[in-house]
DNA sequence: GTGGTCTAGACCACG
DNA sequence: GTGGTCTAGACCACC
C-alpha cells in the first residue's frame, strides 16, 4: 500500500512505486505486472490513474504490453540496471541538495542516517 | 535560484526553500524576509505564488508580519530548532523510505552518499 | 508478415493486408484463402482476430465461404477491379491530404517519392 | 476541422493534425498554441482528449508550457525541421508500402498522383 | 483565464 | 479477463 503525498500527482507516485518494485526485483525481467484494474482496486484509485502510470512505464520501455494478455516487465536486464542507477541518483540528488541547503555537510548526512535509519 | 520540479506545486517548493534558508541560518531570528515582490521577481514566479508560501510560513508561526514593514523570521529560537529537526527528519524519512523500497540497507545508503555527494 | 501499428485495430490491418493481396493478384478470382487458423498462426494473432477480418471481407462480397471447404476469393473480376480502384483512391487520398496539410504541393510530393521510394 | 477516422484514436489524430500545422508553419516557433479548452470546443471533443495530445507533444519537446499562461511551439527551428522530415517520411513510407503491396511500382505511384491530385 | 490531475463510468479490441 | 480510449464533470495550481 502507498501512503499518498497530496502534493505530488498520484500517477507519479504509482510510477515511482512500480519502478522501485522492479529495481528491488519484486518484479523481475519478464514478470507479469499486476493488471491495471487489480492494482487500481488495491490502491483505491481510479483505473485511469494506474493506466497513466503504466503508459509512462511503457513509453520508457520499462514494461511492454501484449494485447489482451497484460503488461510485462522488460526482458532487458541492462534497462533494469539503468533504471536502478537513475532512480538511486535521483533520490540521492534530491536528498543531498536539500540537506546541503540546510547546511549539512557529507559527514553530517551520514551521521544522521546512522542515527535515524533502522536496520543493519 | 530554485530548480523547480514540475510535479510539485511551486509554492510548496518555495516554502521548503525558505524553511531551509532559515534552518541554515542564512535568515536568522528576527531577520527581515525578502519582500514578496522581490522574491517573486528573483524566482520568476507570480507574486501570488510567493505570497502563498509566506502565508503558510506565517500560519506555522515561523515568520510574522509587521504591518507596513514586511515579514520577519520568528524571534523564537526553539521554534527554529524544532523546524530544523522536523525538516531533517522529513527529508531523511523520505530518502530512507525510498531507498529501502529499492532494496538498499543502511550501509548501502551510506556507501552511496559517500561516493556520490561532493564535499568534505 | 505485417508490421502492426499499435494505434490501428489489428483486424483492420489484416483486412487491408488481404485486400492488397487480392488487388495485387497474389490471390486471384476463385483462389482459396488461407485458413483462419493458418493465417492466425503466421501473423501471431488470435484466430478470432483473423476471423473478424474475413467476416468483413465476406460482408463486402470480396470473399465467400463454402461450408466445410474454406473461404475463396470472389469469381467476380469487376468486383476486384472496383476494389483496386477504391483501395488505391483511399490510399492516395489519405497521402495527398496529409501532404497538403504539411504544405506540400503536387510537384513536391512527386519529388519526394522519387527520392525516397526504392525501385524502378 | 478534422474528419475523424473511427479506427484511429482521436488523440493521435489531433496529435498529427497539430504536427502538420506546425510543419506547415501555420504555427511558428514560439507561437502560442490554442488553449486546450478552446481546441476541444472547436473539435467537439472532451478537453482531456486534447490534453493528451498536448502532453505527447510536450514530451517530445515540440511544444512547451508556461504555467498558467498556455502552451507554446518550441523555439528550436531544428526540432521543427526534424519534425517535418520525420512526419514526411512516415507518411511516404506508409503510402509506398501499401502501394507496393498492391503491386504498384514507383512510376505508377507518380502517375497516379499526377492524375488524382489536384493543384499545381 | 491557463494547463494538469482525478473520478466514475462507458465502450472497444484482443485472447 | 486484458489494456486502451473517451466523456462529463470536478478540483487544483498558477497568472
Amino acid at each position: 500500500m502507498i501512503e499518498f503525498d497530496n502534493n505530488i500527482p498520484v500517477y507519479i507516485q504509482i510510477l515511482n512505486f512500480l519502478k522501485e518494485k522492479i529495481v528491488k526485483r519484486d518484479l523481475k525481467e519478464g514478470d507479469k505486472m499486476p493488471s491495471v484494474r487489480e492494482l487500481a482496486k488495491e490502491l483505491k484509485v481510479n483505473p485511469n490513474t494506474v493506466q497513466r502510470a503504466y503508459k509512462d512505464l511503457e513509453s520508457s520501455n520499462i514494461i511492454f504490453t501484449k494485447r489482451g494478455m497484460g503488461s510485462f516487465v522488460t526482458e532487458d536486464k541492462l534497462k533494469i540496471n539503468d533504471l536502478r542507477e537513475d532512480l538511486a541518483k535521483e533520490i540521492i540528488l534530491e536528498f543531498s541538495t536539500r540537506m546541503k541547503n540546510m547546511g549539512f555537510n557529507k559527514e553530517e548526512m551520514i551521521e544522521v542516517i546512522n542515527s535515524f535509519v533502522e536496520g543493519d
